[in-house]
DNA sequence: TGTACATCAGTGAACGCGCGTTCACTGATGTAC
DNA sequence: TGTACATCAGTGAACGCGCGTTCACTGATGTAC
């Protein structure tokens, strides 16, 4: 057998955290397959070794920021799944909404970086899409029900509007050209998640 | 002078409305000048006696949105701009956050298809958008001094938070696939935005 | 009223270019003996 | 321990294709006389 067993595994890693940067700077139209497997130290034709099309690799991406840059992180906002503590959900919405999110292109969580992209792509993609944002709710509704204040069902209720309200004006933030606008809409909303996460 | 002397104008705003579509529903990477021409009826040489390039062409599908399609829409919803009610930023969000808005491929809003497109875009595709949301929030804010049980800062305040529930809680939808969270997510957004409009 | 003309919106072939994908190959590697 | 071999990850030329843009032209039109 050539090669040590996990040689393949870890080149394909390699490929798809090039693919999750480029596709978050640039789009999923513009990073053609020679950008990210010049940028992994490749050449394009052994690309399809490791992926059918295009399309797989932009799933694979998305699906990779939850377990990869998303895990980095939560883990320098002090943010542990494992242990929800009541003020997680403040945490994640500092974070979330900070200037440096905005600022963090290749980083960036991708429901900021590629909506667009995602809502014209195939059911695969939408649904590595939707597992990001599902694991969002989840540690949202998790912290929210630490707290103890509310019921189950306005739990998740709470934790939903947050995550539209992270998403959105992060979303705004970003498209706007450089201005006040942007950052007021931003701070807007970080202030107003704060007092929802506080006051439910 | 051969030509009536409005028919380029006229011609210009058809390709302008075919592109708006086509942008809308395929994004700027995939819509081909080509296609943008044969849908108006045009053949693609043409499209230089009205365009300094593509990107051009996407300022105008963006900020046409304003006062086109946009300003049928509002009119469908009994809103007026320039008679402002109290009402104004209900049926706003009412129509906004609405199962038909969501499946208006072709008709809805610039802010909600295409975020990213726009993201990646030059500075003056961005402003066209940032017009958008600046007449959003106008008139979310215009609306809620109206009720005249606030302050002009919290007005404001209120109104960049329902522009970010609108659109981030759409731009989630839109972008989920076929499911129940996205309506889930949809229609929590509403009624939260519902709330702040009426409790502020 | 009729005709010749100047204008310029619109045509369509052509340009260089990079895309996603295929495929015959090469050569670094771990294994067998 | 040393060598021959089989494997298969990676190479790079080639494929057909459509892109944005240019440009010499054509022909429908309103005007001048």
């Amino acid at each position: 057998m050539p090669y040590s067993p996990d040689h393949k595994q870890k080149t394909r890693a390699r490929i798809v955290e090039c693919a999750r940067i480029l596709f978050n700077r640039h789009g999923y139209e513009i990073v053609s397959i020679d950008m990210v497997m010049a940028e992994a130290g490749l050449t394009r034709g052994g690309f399809y070794n490791h992926f059918k099309n295009k399309e797989e690799l932009f799933t694979a991406a998305v699906s990779s920021f939850l377990m990869g840059r998303g895990a980095q992180w939560r883990a320098a906002a002090g943010i542990d799944p494992a242990n929800p503590a009541p003020e997680m959900a403040s945490q994640m919405i500092a974070g979330y909404l900070s200037p440096e999110h905005l600022g963090d292109l290749d980083g960036q969580c991708p429901m900021i970086a590629l909506p667009s992209d995602v809502a014209r792509s195939k059911p695969e993609v939408q649904t590595a899409y939707q597992e990001l944002l599902t694991a969002m709710v989840g540690l949202f509704e998790t912290s929210l029900k630490e707290r103890a204040k509310e019921s189950s069902n306005d739990a998740r209720r709470s934790a939903l509007v947050l995550a539209a309200l992270c998403v959105g004006g992060m979303v705004l933030a970003r498209t706007l050209p450089n201005s006040e606008l942007a950052d007021e809409i931003r701070n807007t909303a970080h202030d107003e998640a704060q007092r929802l996460a506080y006051a439910s």
